[in-house]
RNA sequence: GCUCCCAUCGUCUAGCGGUCUAGGACGGGGCCCUCUCAAGGCUCAAACACGGGUUCGAGUCCCGUUGGGAGCACCA
């Protein structure tokens, strides 16, 4: 194991959403790429916010998508004493000093000076002043050096930068006593000895000031790389209904983790022309220099196409019970898993999106009543069709073999004996038993209800058609 | 407003000066297959934001313009 560190620093919301999902996927592949470790570390600073059970479903989110960490979940909550130690430290060697501004003062001088046409940045009236710690209420600010450059070469974006001029001294601790996150993710990523920060490209301007508070500790900055930001599909910010795009409502849709994950690591990162990327792959071709620098839209139809996919590809059994639960719900009691249900997923694999989807074209097989269409009821099993459903019924009846080989000879000599094409045939049929007019092939779905169902099933909508019958 | 960043088909992208009449994928159109729905096969449309340079040669380098984004808190 090399000594590379990376690590994933989300502050619990409730949810894990898909742009810190990316990041997460990121770090983790990066780590795993380079014989690393992948630290987890939990910002629970902002108490309002922070509970346990948000705690819990990002852990959750994480796990569901298969990204491991080996160290943590680290709380920066538990680290309160190092970053007032760090803070400490800061004022004694004069790297940092107490500031007695108010907060409306500071508003007043802002608004003047902006008013006046110019920029601001803190003024630095306290800069000097040398308070001691009896100065009264005060906030700690690093002294930022006047002059110089504050750069780095960005493991995305290449040589980064900007002016220490253009960056005031930034306040590291609140006047109650509270470091500042800044001053807290520099000590934690130092302590722990992070070596590569990856983190979204909204932390790109933070930068500078995070170098500069390395400086002031006397630590080496580790290196950085800002991800491209997932935007919506308008192409602004990614939705206010944030419910949306957590991993864990995408999960509840019926998308799959593999899929997902492929999905979100595609965003941004590319390999050549390929497409499908297992985990394994990820973590053995995933690079940050091939990771691009626009933000990039998240677009739901391909990961449609790429869960469709790996739903094709998922072994048999593995599918049936990730189906489970979503059947179960579909249809409002449990189901289990069957040789028949096992059949069926293999039909219904090539035409579900999603296992939500599956759930619903499934449903006719394990509820004793079928939904009906109504309009494709009206369409199929009409008065014209009745004598043909009435022969099949019979045809299938005297079926010793319940096979579709043995089927399709029935259908085939009802056909002719009517004259009609398949499709007159095959419709109302599938409609009677499944109560739609869409499913797999007429003599597959046959097979899979089962003699007994399909006979009742026919009855019942000979019986819908002529209840005199 | 200031600072920083970005810019190839609708979307994700390949392209790292000539092999680009710009490639792949999703999505879209058409055709085939067909008992429905899919899947599959074939096929079509679709992009280098604009203007200047540099160069024998620019999607690729430089500068502007335009358009987008991010950051400018005693939030994280």
């Amino acid at each position: 194991m090399s000594d590379l560190r990376t690590r994933f620093a989300p502050s619990p919301t409730g949810f894990l959403h898909i742009g810190g999902a990316r990041t997460a996927l990121f770090n983790w592949a990066y780590a795993r790429r380079h014989g690393g470790s992948f630290v987890l570390r939990v910002e629970d600073t902002d108490r309002e916010r922070s509970t346990p059970a948000a705690e819990e479903a990002l852990v959750e989110g994480l796990q569901w998508l298969g990204l491991d960490w080996d160290e943590g979940p680290y709380r920066q909550s538990e680290r309160g004493e190092r970053h007032a130690a760090a803070v400490e430290k800061l004022l004694a060697s004069g790297r940092a000093y107490r500031c007695s501004c108010t907060r409306e003062e500071l508003g007043e001088r802002k608004q003047a000076t902006i008013a006046g046409g110019g920029k601001w940045t803190y003024d630095g009236r306290c800069r000097d002043a040398d308070h001691g710690p009896d100065c009264g209420p005060h906030t700690v600010r690093l002294r930022l050096p006047k002059e110089g450059h504050l750069g780095w070469d960005d493991l995305v974006f290449g040589p980064s930068g900007q002016d220490a001029s253009e960056i005031g001294d930034a306040i590291i601790r609140r006047s109650d006593g509270v470091p500042l996150f800044h001053l807290a993710v520099v000590v934690d990523d130092h302590e722990m000895g992070i070596t590569h920060v990856i983190r979204g490209a909204d932390h790109h301007n933070n930068t500078p000031l995070q170098i500069a508070l390395y400086h002031a500790l006397d630590a080496e900055p580790p290196r950085f790389g800002h991800v491209p930001l997932i935007v919506g599909p308008s192409g602004k910010k990614l939705s206010k209904r944030l419910d949306d795009v957590s991993v864990q409502h995408f999960r509840q849709r019926g998308y799959l983790d593999e899929a997902m994950r492929n999905w979100l690591v595609r965003i941004g990162w590319s390999h050549g022309d390929q497409e499908i990327f297992s985990a394994e792959e990820i973590t053995r071709l995933f690079e940050l220099d091939a990771v691009g620098r626009k933000s990039g839209q998240a677009d739901l139809g391909k990961l449609d196409w790429l869960n469709q996919h790996y739903i094709t590809e998922m072994p048999r059994k593995a599918l049936m019970d990730a189906l489970l639960p979503f059947l179960a719900q579909r249809v409002g009691h449990a189901v289990e898993a069957s040789d028949a249900l096992g059949a069926l997923v293999d039909l219904l694999r090539e035409r579900s999106k999603t296992l939500v989807e599956m759930a619903e074209r499934a449903a006719w097989l394990v509820s004793d009543e079928i939904e009906l269409d109504e309009k494709a009821a009206r369409k199929h099993l009409t008065e014209s069709a009745a004598p043909i459903l009435r022969d099949l019924r019979d045809g299938l009846a005297a079926l010793s073999d319940w096979k579709a080989a043995a089927m399709e000879l029935v259908f085939e000599d009802v056909r002719t004996r009517h004259d009609v094409g398949m499709g007159k045939l095959a419709q109302p049929v599938r409609v009677a038993v499944t109560g739609s007019a869409a499913s797999p092939g007429i003599y597959e779905t046959l097979a899979v209800l089962g003699r007994e169902k399909t006979l009742a099933r026919l009855a019942t909508a000979l019986e819908r058609i002529d209840p005199a019958s």
